[in-house]
RNA sequence: GGCGGCGUAGCUCAGUUGGUUAGAGCGAGGGUCUCAUAAUCCCUAGGUCCGGCGUUCGAGUCGCCGCGCCGCCA
């Protein structure tokens, strides 16, 4: 076979670093790409950038660069990430490059000269964020995406004949289920064409920073008309259109499942044969956004866990096409519970028994139980992931993941090496099993693990490099006997938490300081790094004594700035003696008669030759004073919170 | 306001055309093996399937009403 598959991904706008949405979009669809060329295809994916607009020229002049110097810039970044992240760009394609304008150009042309083109005077709300004109709008209103203001518009534009498409659209989501999806989009779309199509307009004259139309100006292409077109541009005169898929953002599914289509019908050219929008990713079920101060960045993980882990978190935590959560405990979670202890430990238990009982070389056997279920679950494989439902199909993996181990507990390959010294078929059999079975499940997640599957894949000695597996000729059976095993290497170490987490955390930081430079723009103080403490029990909570107590008295502690030496009663026959670390905040006589909150059964310690029983709770934020905790209403020292 | 979707075990979710004791993974508790990354394997969770009414011999699974959340549109 040698059938072309071509797909996209969004061209992404320059006015923002790439982050994990961006990173999640690519990953897709290398997996995509990937899995294709497994069935045989001459699979092929574009991604590129968004370059032109009224934001680019005022984000570009913020930097006191020119637009094109600026679109440089942040444009290699991305081509940057998708370099380290390995994905398989075959076509970067910009908005800027010189072959794209002739593309929109001759596709303009072919719409004009069908009559889809007609020039009209517009004036409307327009907000130059969105890139949107807000219907209905009066001078003044809001954005209803972004809550900017809008500005008015009054200009002279063509016009697309949009409205003529109506029927032939509706007629084409009833043919052609696939074309939208998932459903809930697809039902959005169908409604929303329903309701009625109007006009587009599809050039602007205000505008510098975009394609001229021929023999036209000042008149110059605005987004969609410019955008949409890379996924022709880039792959022009290849033999490569149409796209077999376009993925995308659930945010643009109107402009790829209406405009696009109604674009290239009105230009006599085919249609792409399918486009899927996913959901969005949430950071701890917020939207991610620089103002919120959760932005997460693919780079932090790719160095800490590796791309790996990344990929197939997203794959199997998130519905593909659904919203889904991100958060680095779920990511460590998942890597633990399935990449280290089923995969990892399945490659390493497997090859480790080679190792020890056969000299490292695959012996000859086998076992009907694994070796029909194998079969089945690439077949299962192959359905779910043509139908871009990953989560499933990697749960079906990891089935039979788990039918390994389990066939390695009965059988008992360790017994039967201690009983049958030697040659044994039966411990041939289970050896055999376990290590070919590790192979397909290996081939089997290349898509989505390129980087660790290709490190198992050496591990078991295999010669032909694992790109070159096609499913065609993927049969049980397929390791050689007599094969020597590689050198054995833990491939998914065990993670702890706690150190990790940190650690991306503050890689985090970094990343985000350098994009924000790269943009142009002040270093904002860094955003407050939420601590993330670990939940605990109600009983952890009990464990802490927390008393109401009264300041009796307060001295400052010879050669120490910040010690404070308290003497607090907490209803006790004695009162405590407390060294609290607040005397840059509050004076000896603020503090005497205060009620506050004492942890009273903290370990004693001795500061300054003081003995502190105890220690007084106060908020503070990095950098700053403490602030002691207290009480709006009068309750008797001694009391106990809880 | 209109249209559409969702609400199932602590968490994330499966639950086909309505049918015997409502499932999986993770987490938690107990046990086992020892090849392995303190991994694997086995057992255990008794959850008003958002609430109510209805259709039916029988509803998580259909209909209506209500509550809550979300998307698109206005």
């Amino acid at each position: 076979m040698n059938d072309k598959y071509y797909l996209t991904t969004p061209i992404y706008y320059v006015n923002a670093a790439p982050h994990i949405g961006h990173a999640y979009t690519t990953m897709v669809a290398d997996t995509v790409k990937r899995f294709k060329r497994m069935q045989g295809y001459n699979a092929v994916l574009t991604t590129g950038s968004d370059e032109h607009g009224v934001n680019v020229e005022r984000a570009a002049e913020r930097t006191g660069k020119s637009p094109r110097e600026f679109c440089d810039v942040i444009a290699a970044e991305f081509e940057n990430q998708w370099r380290l992240l390995d994905l398989g760009i075959d076509y970067f394609q910009r908005t800027t490059s010189p072959q794209h304008a002739r593309v929109v150009q001759d596709l303009f042309e072919r719409c004009r000269k069908n009559g889809y083109i007609y020039k009209a005077s517009y004036t409307g709300q327009y907000c130059i964020y969105d890139n949107l004109y807000v219907n209905d709008a009066k001078p003044g209103d809001p954005c209803p995406d972004c809550g900017r203001p809008t500005e008015t518009v009054t200009e002279e534009n063509f016009f697309f004949k949009l409205s003529e498409f109506q029927q032939k659209l509706l007629d084409l989501y009833e043919r052609e289920p696939l074309f939208i999806q998932p459903d809930t989009r697809r039902n959005e779309v169908i409604s929303f064409v329903k309701s009625g199509l109007t006009d587009l307009s599809i050039t602007r004259t205000n505008l510098k920073w975009g394609i001229p139309v021929v023999g036209e100006a000042p008149h110059v292409f605005y987004v969609w008309f410019d955008a949409l077109t890379t996924y022709m541009s880039a792959v022009e005169g290849k033999g490569l259109w149409p796209a077999d898929l376009h993925l995308i953002g659930k945010e643009i599914v109107r402009f790829h499942a209406i405009y696009w289509p109604a674009f290239l019908w009105a230009a006599d050219l085919d249609l792409p044969k399918r486009v899927f929008a996913h959901g969005w990713l949430l950071i701890e079920n917020d939207k991610i956004s620089k103002s919120r101060g959760n932005m997460v960045r693919a780079e932090p993980i790719r160095q800490v866990m590796g791309g790996d882990a990344m990929r197939y978190f997203l794959l199997r935590e998130v519905v593909f096409g659904q919203d889904g959560n991100f958060s680095y405990d779920a990511l460590v979670s998942r890597y633990n519970s399935d990449l280290a202890n089923g995969l990892g430990n399945l490659a390493s238990r497997t090859l480790s028994m080679i190792q020890q009982y056969r000299g490292g070389v695959i012996p000859w056997g086998g076992d009907p139980v694994i070796a029909n279920l194998a079969p089945r679950v690439i077949a299962v494989v192959q359905t779910k992931f043509d139908n871009l439902e990953f989560s499933q199909g990697l749960a079906a993996v990891w089935s039979l993941i788990s039918e390994i181990d389990k066939f390695i507990v009965e059988r008992a390959p360790w017994k039967l090496a201690r009983q049958q010294v030697g040659e044994s078929q039966e411990l041939d059999d289970v050896l055999y099993t376990a290590a070919e079975a590790l192979r397909i499940v290996t081939a089997l997640l290349h898509p989505i693990l390129p980087q660790s599957t290709r490190k198992i894949w050496a591990q078991l000695g295999m010669s032909e490099p694992i790109e070159s597996v096609r499913f065609s000729n993927f049969l049980w059976g397929g390791l050689p006997r007599g094969q020597k095993i590689g050198e054995i290497a833990a491939v998914f170490p065990r993670l702890e938490a706690k150190d990790v987490i940190p650690k991306m955390r503050e890689l985090e930081v970094q990343v985000t300081a350098q994009q924000a430079a790269l943009l142009g723009k002040k270093p904002e103080a860094p955003p407050e790094p939420v601590p993330e403490t670990a939940k605990i029990a109600i009983d952890d909570f009990a464990k802490v004594d927390l008393r109401v107590g009264l300041v009796l008295s307060a001295e400052p502690v010879k050669g120490a700035d910040k010690l404070l030496h308290l003497k607090v009663d907490i209803g006790e026959a004695e009162p405590r003696t407390i060294v609290a670390g607040i005397a840059e905040a509050y004076k000896p006589d603020q503090i005497v008669n205060r009620k506050v909150v004492i942890v009273a059964n903290l370990q004693p310690r001795k500061l300054r030759g003081l003995t502190s029983n105890g220690m007084i709770v106060a908020a503070s934020v990095e950098g700053g004073k403490p602030v002691l905790a207290g009480f709006h209403e009068d309750i008797p020292v001694g009391a106990r919170l809880k």
